[in-house]
DNA sequence: TCTTACCTACGATTTTTTTCGTAAGGTGCT
DNA sequence: AGCACCTTACGAAAAAAATCGTAGGTAAGA
């Protein structure tokens, strides 16, 4: 329900998800995980810093003093991010069947006996706590 | 298989998503169509021109005269695209697994019983063309 | 023909996003 | 103290994205 509206840019979002992945993380640890990232452009590491005090201005994360720097903690949960991102395809392009991207999903790939037996022992468990 | 590594811009993804959902349209078409879109903001017709003219010079969008306006037409298909944004998801959020994901989907709403039933038959299909 | 209403083209500007250089300060080592 | 190395802060600029005004052309109706 108090899922803020919130566009993080392209910068932005990979920061989240750096952090999303470490967990509370200084503006080095987030910079040096930046760099690991495949196919990603190399930035500066003040780069990395501004846009971290920028997304803590903006709200997007919180932080704390701890010795000498600053540890950040994401205030918007990758899962909320997930919902919001999933719910946008799910809308333009499945007219708001999640089925639809369900089967979409499943069909696109080869997907093994052992995967297949897995979802529907998931289904079951779906079923049972199924009220209409 | 010949998937270009292509990102389209905010806006001008929000002009692919007009065309995928109408078909071919004229600058004018799309333009009407995105006022209706909820929440976003509106533009200027020239704006819109403009845009789609870009695209068009990017490669994005192929058109031809039809009387004395453009019809534009996606180079990029939907679904080409929509893998790509589902498979960074896969990869970012759920560790490269699609099983999670589809999991995740399943269990985030309820699920009709119908529902359920159709993907079961739907994971049937599947199971008779499986090959390990 | 004049006016209205379209259309495209395109230069120019505004706004947003991204990048970085430099300053100021702390810690620890020689 | 002097030096190397780290940290944050912040102004400013570069780059990218988005917006729009204006010009010029065509077609239809008064």
């Amino acid at each position: 329900m108090g899922e803020k509206k919130i566009k993080p840019t392209q910068r932005e979002l990979a920061i989240l998800e750096v952090l999303w992945r470490l967990g509370p993380a200084t503006v080095r640890q987030v910079h040096e995980a930046l760099l690991e990232v495949q196919d990603a452009k190399k930035v500066g590491y003040t780069t990395t810093l501004k846009f971290m005090q920028l997304m803590h201005e903006k709200g997007f994360l919180q932080r704390e003093m701890e010795g000498v720097s600053h540890v950040y903690t994401p205030t918007i949960s990758e899962e909320d991010n997930m919902k919001q991102v999933l719910g946008k395809i799910v809308d333009t392009t499945f007219n708001g069947s999640t089925m639809k991207l369900v089967m979409q999903l499943l069909g696109n790939r080869k997907t093994s006996r052992k995967e297949l037996n897995e979802i529907r022992s998931f289904l079951d468990d779906l079923e049972e706590n199924s009220d209409d």
